[in-house]
This record gives C-alpha cells, sequence and structure tokens, in this order.
DNA sequence: TATTTTGATAGGAAAAAACTAACGAGGCAT
DNA sequence: ATGCCTCGTTAGTTTTTTCCTATCAAAATA
C-alpha cells in the first residue's frame, strides 16, 4: 500500500485557516464565500476525521485549542505549497522552466552546449538541464522512448510522432595531418581527395554515412580498419598520418583552433558539404512552446558564430 | 480576499502520484482503491484545472512531462505534509506536544519552573513552554480570555467553565530580618506575631488576603505603606528591618537557602499556614489529557521537595 | 486480420458539500 | 430579571462532485 488514505480535504484545512485568520465563524465563512453552517459541518468533519478539538466554541473571537495551532501552522504550509503548484502551472505553460533531459550527440554536444549554458542559465534561472550525451542512433530511440525530453542531433530523425525543429547547417571540413601536401592548398576541391584514405565514425554516427557517401563520389577509399569512437580519436588518427577525415566546424573551433594544431583544417569547396543540426521532440511532450523557446536560444548563439548557417 | 480559492484537491494530487509510481492509469486506480475511469476523469480535471498537460498519454508505462515531473514533485511534498497532519493528530490527542502557553504567578513560577523546564524537555521533546508570568488576579482574567493554555498559580481560582488540578501545598514561613528577636526562635507561634509590623504584596496577590487575614487573627498590624510589587522587593524590605512577613516556601528554597542570608526564616507553627497551587484551564480547551501530563510532571518534582505537601 | 491492452467517454448512482431555516446557549441592555 | 441580540449548531433539502459500469477508439501483439 504505497499511497495511504486521506481523511481529510484541502478545502477544510482552507476553511480552518479561514477561521484562525477571522475569528470568527461567520467572518472565515463570508471570506471563503459559503455559508456559515456549511464551513461550520466542514470544520466540524475535520476535527472528527483527527479525532481532535481545534476550536474552542464560544463567545467572542473564536480561540484555536493547543491542538488547533499546530495544525493550522501546518495547514497553511501545505495551502502555501498548493497555491505554488498553482503559480508554477502559469510558468510551466509557456515558460522555460522545470528539469529539462536534453539528449545530445557526442559529436555535437560538447562543443556547443558549453557555450550556452551559461546564457541560459543567467536567461532562465529556472531552467535545470540535465545533458546526456549518446550517438545519434541510440537518441533515435531514446527520444521515442521516452528517456530525454528533447535531442539535440543531427537530421534528420526519422520518427512519427516526433517534432523537428531545425537549428543551422554546420560544415564539414577536411583535416589532414599538417604535413599532408594537401595542407599546402587554401581550400580541397572534390577531385584533390581522389585516392586518399579517409577516417570516419562507427555507423553508429550520421557522419559515418555522409563521408561514406562522399568518399564514392571523390574517389576516396573510407577506412575500414580504424573506425573513430570519437571526434577526438579520429583527430589524432589524422595527426598520425593514418589518413584524412571530415569534421564538424563546431568541433574544429572548439578543438582545434587556437588549441590542438596537429591537424590541418581546411574548406570542402565542391558541393556544399555540411550537416543539418536540430532540436527533436515527440508530439505528445505537451512543451512546444517551452522547446522552442530552447531553440530561440541555441540559435541566437549560433548566429553569433560566421561558419554556420542558420535554418528555421 | 485573504485566501486565495484553490482549484485543486488531494485526491487529484494523489492519483497522479500513484499514476507516476505505478506508470500506469489501470495499476494507479488500483491501488488508489478506484475504478480506471475514475482515476481518468480526476487526472483530466487536475490538468484542464492547471491548463497544463501532466501525462504523456500513450502505450507502454506512462511518461510524465516535463510540467508532470515538477508538479509531481510537489504534490509529494504536499502529500507527505498532510500525512504529517494525520500523523501528528495521533499524538496530540494524549500527547503533551506543541507550543504550551503558560501564564505562571509571579510569586510562584520562577522559583518552580526553572527547575522543571530540563527535565520536561528532556521527556517531552516536541513540547514548547511559553511561560509567561502575570499576577493571580490578571492569570485568572486571562486564563478565560484565552491568553494563556494553562495557568500555574495559587488557588482557588474562580470561573465557571475552568478545570482546576491541584497540585501541592506550599507553607508559608515566616520571614525576619537576621537581627530581628524572633530570629533567635527555632519557629515562630501565632502569639509571636502580635505587635509585629507585617509586609505584603499588593492586593493583587492573592498572597495579600491571606496575610491580611492572618494579621486580624494574631494581632499583628498590617503595613499599607509599603507593598510590595515582589517578593525579592519584600524581601528586601524585611532585611532592612521594615517588618516581617511570610514568604512561600519555594521562594526560600530558591532564593534565600544558601544565597541570599540577608533574612532569617523561621516556621511559622500555628495552624498550618500554607496556599494552595494548582493548574488552571478553560474546560472547553480541549487538550485535559496533556495538561494532566503536565500537572504530573510538576507534582512529581514537588515530590522531592519535602518542605510541599503534595495533592491531587 | 483478430485479439489484447490501454486509456477516454457516457450515463446514471452514490457521496459530499452547499444552502435555507430553525434551534440553543451566552452576553448585554433595558 | 426579562428580553433581545450574537454566534455557532443542527436538520432537511438541493446541488455538485465523485465514482461506477458499460462502451468505445487507438495502438500493439499475434
Amino acid at each position: 500500500m504505497p499511497i495511504p488514505k486521506i481523511p481529510l480535504t484541502l478545502r477544510q484545512l482552507r476553511y480552518l485557516v479561514a477561521i484562525e485568520e477571522t475569528g470568527h465563524f461567520r467572518l472565515a465563512a463570508e471570506s471563503c464565500g459559503i455559508s456559515q453552517p456549511s464551513l461550520s459541518v466542514q470544520i466540524k468533519t475535520l476535527e472528527e476525521a483527527l479525532s481532535l478539538t481545534l476550536i474552542e466554541r464560544g463567545r467572542g473571537p473564536v480561540k484555536l485549542t493547543l491542538a488547533g495551532r499546530e495544525v493550522v501552522a501546518r495547514a497553511r504550509d501545505i495551502l502555501d505549497a498548493t497555491q505554488a503548484i498553482v503559480d508554477l502551472s502559469a510558468t510551466l505553460q509557456t515558460g522555460l522552466v522545470g528539469t529539462l533531459r536534453l539528449g545530445t550527440s557526442t559529436t555535437l554536444g560538447p562543443y556547443l552546449m558549453p557555450h550556452i549554458v551559461g546564457d541560459l542559465h543567467r536567461s532562465h534561472p529556472d531552467l535545470r538541464l540535465y545533458v546526456r550525451e549518446a550517438a545519434p542512433h541510440d537518441l533515435a530511440r531514446q527520444i521515442s522512448e521516452g528517456g530525454h525530453d528533447l535531442i539535440l542531433t543531427q537530421l534528420p530523425i526519422p520518427g512519427a510522432s516526433l517534432v523537428t525543429e531545425r537549428l543551422f547547417r554546420e560544415p564539414l571540413v577536411v583535416a589532414i595531418s599538417a604535413d599532408h601536401p594537401l595542407a599546402q592548398c587554401s581550400q580541397i576541391e572534390p577531385q584533390d581527395l581522389s585516392g586518399e584514405t579517409i577516417l570516419s565514425l562507427s555507423p553508429n554516427y550520421a557522419l559515418h554515412d555522409q563521408i561514406s557517401a562522399l568518399c564514392v563520389e571523390t574517389g576516396a577509399t573510407l577506412s575500414r580498419e580504424y573506425e573513430g569512437t570519437s571526434l577526438d580519436a579520429l583527430r589524432q588518427m589524422v595527426a598520425m598520418g593514418m589518413g584524412a577525415t571530415f569534421l564538424p566546424a563546431l568541433y574544429v573551433r572548439s578543438e582545434i583552433l587556437g588549441r590542438a594544431q596537429d591537424v590541418a583544417v581546411r574548406p570542402f569547396k565542391g558541393k556544399r558539404f555540411s550537416r543539418s543540426i536540430g532540436l527533436v521532440w515527440r508530439s505528445t511532450s505537451g512543451a512546444s512552446t517551452a522547446h522552442r523557446q530552447l531553440a530561440d536560444v541555441i540559435r541566437g548563439y549560433a548566429r553569433q558564430l560566421p561558419e554556420l548557417i542558420i535554418e528555421g
């Protein structure tokens, strides 16, 4: 029996508090908008439920008993807490508050979210973010199962009852070791890659498929022996001269520019080569307004970065 | 309008928590002992009251929305607090708990209560005592008006709807200045006082009437010029040789024996001269059990003092 | 496609809460 | 003292809320 039966009602507590505040049954009833006998009966019912005398009946201002004072103090807290739910509900309807469980791709979240959470906390102090990382493939499954409230990941995410809010396109740039001949070019043409070995992440990542497709187009060779489990691992493999790869712009900005200079990054000229990033949530989640606000905040940050193309 | 209208009920909160705990409407209904449609309707009503979607309906274990999680967390607190009232009520019925407003005579409380509160706090940790002192005459009025829960004072206290619990008789002993001839006697006979000047408290104190009556009997002269406003003042007047007086045994024990030796105290032999001390409360106060427990604690202490005669 | 599961809906019965009216006990004033 | 207020309780009735049974619709399973 997990949940005990409750022998009293909020109404009764409200009436009791009203009596304590007014000192009269009649005035209390008036302040509650009911007739005096109704209030009288409710108080009596409450007293019977607790097997306590809460009020010393008599002339003049009503006196609470010892028990009455103890109960009314707690009743006040309960009514306040109840009112807090009501107040909260107004905020929850449109506001970005509460604990939001955000799933994010490992190829994106670590390089985007750290720049955002500070501002987010300032602009939405009542929002608590639980950020959890996973491969896009896993995210897609987890969002449907309800493990996350929304996910920030590469699009598209298939799913019947999912809502997608596109945020921006993130270009993929070519990464080669610093001593690679192509490091001399200021930008890479598709035909430059012909015959090159291209490293990629495991097929769990949407990035894998994109890179794989591009290899076919450009005549590059997709390495099947070494599949990175993270962008950092990929970068290190490139630095060691095991091949070239494509890295997302935010990763480059975050982890390479001005930091790890062990690889050279160059724009890829040919057809625009980028991935689309968005927020995804269940259409049933009932917090679209809040989620869209979060989307706006992320776009606001993305807009400051010249390497990203804003959508939506 | 001091008290806001409450659009939700404890019942609804209980049902919501049950859903969160079981993950199913059906199981939740079962655990609440109602039918599934009833629960369904209540949840819907709650959602409408808050204008929120609390639950993501669908197959499998039910998922709460962001709003639902926020609300259910608060609902839990409210239900716990409600249960706390119920639990408390059991204690309040017979237990000595809560905040007890005790009025006490200035001629008694300061010399009795300090010795008791320590034990009282140990044996009844949930009891909080507000001790306030006043003259017996004022106490009698205040108890009827509800200013105190009970009073500890000299008996009798007139009052139709008051309950009196006798505690003990406290002898009154004769106090004279150390250099007074009577200080040579080991005990004072009534006739010894003939012609002596007797000091007393103001008529606000019951002690005044007792002393006054005894003066008539013994042929002593009651001083009307100086009426003490406290036992300490009285003692100092005696020490300065302005006259003799009667002091209650507890005052003597507390303030004179082993401390202020400026006056001599001697038993009064004649007819037993003492005052009766008791607890008094309104019969409507509804906490007789608790009050009688307090009476027992006080008697327990009084029993250790050989100078007191236990009653009740 | 048939079946099962899960929650929503509908209509009527039961329970709870409200109202009006009348009562009773205490003060207060004449 | 008697009568008259004031204040809360009690009684009987009406309204509202809550619950139940029965049925339905959608989605998942077989």
